[in-house]
DNA sequence: ATTGGTGCAAAGGATTTGCAGTCTA
DNA sequence: TAGACTGCAAATCCTTTGCACCAAT
């Protein structure tokens, strides 16, 4: 007898508008393919927003059995960032983190501790615009408050 | 015969506050003992304020004859960086920028040609300053604006 | 059948580490 | 001579790659 949970399948998870949508139909508005490993991925990833490491997003995903490689985690949060789905956040030479918060914010970063944290976009917002050299577009503007934790 | 070209220890850099000195002295004010390698490297990053990856001051330390090696020359611009001499930049995830500009400023990064560029201290500034969480205190804020080339 | 996705292990690049040799006070 | 600094190579950590296998159109 073989039971498969295609749990992933029928879990709904809660996009930046408030929208309440399955993960597979998450991963077609973004035009990702929506396969199994992928599901998986993208289930722990908005499971809540939150900053999480290749490293964690392997851990989680493989908690109860193996369910993807460390490659498929790698080149699958690649995939989620190019597409716009996740944000990469640059903070720490050692390692990214991908947030699943993708509305405009910015970050603490307690670098004691390694903990990332957001900060409202509303809560942090410069006085002008920056004017950008000639010849390039703007991208992105990331704003990283560096804290430690207070003696 | 023998002679030592003492160069490092007679050339003059200029320091943040437009300041002449020689390498050792500026050493010396950062507690920082002035051995022949760091003052090779300080004396390269202070030639201009500049962004340079550690494989990058590697390569010039060394350029005629070899100075310093590859750990040597990590671990003094970890400890430049840890006493406050230069600034780290994380903007990229494969490697760290060393900032030889520390007045308050921050970056223009192109994410197509890997460029980093400074941006005035008096053409960016936040509205107010963040409210920290609890039990923090504030160590430095860093605003990247990713640019890319326009098409 | 073709294309895209995955898994594994190996490769890659940046950085760190261990330890012996050197220098300097 | 003690303590600090350096050099070399090996080790480590994160990430990417190459390639064979599998799945879906």
């Amino acid at each position: 007898m073989l039971v498969i949970a295609e749990k992933a399948e029928t879990e709904k998870v809660k996009t930046q508008d408030q929208q309440l949508l399955n993960v597979g139909e998450l991963l077609t508005q973004y035009c990702i393919a929506p396969t199994q490993q992928r599901r998986q991925i993208a289930q722990i990833l908005f499971a809540q927003p939150q900053h999480l490491s290749a490293d964690q997003v392997l851990e989680r995903v493989n908690q109860n059995g193996t369910v993807a490689s460390k490659a498929t985690v790698y080149n699958t949060l690649g995939l989620f960032a190019q597409k716009g789905l996740v944000r990469e956040v640059i903070v720490d030479p050692s390692k990214v983190f991908y947030d699943s918060n993708i509305s405009p914010h910015h970050h603490f970063y307690n670098v004691d501790t390694g903990l990332l944290q957001d900060i409202e976009h509303q809560e942090l917002n410069l006085q002008d615009p920056p004017t950008l050299p000639v010849g390039v577009e703007l991208d992105s503007i990331d704003i990283i408050v560096r804290v430690r934790t207070a003696e």
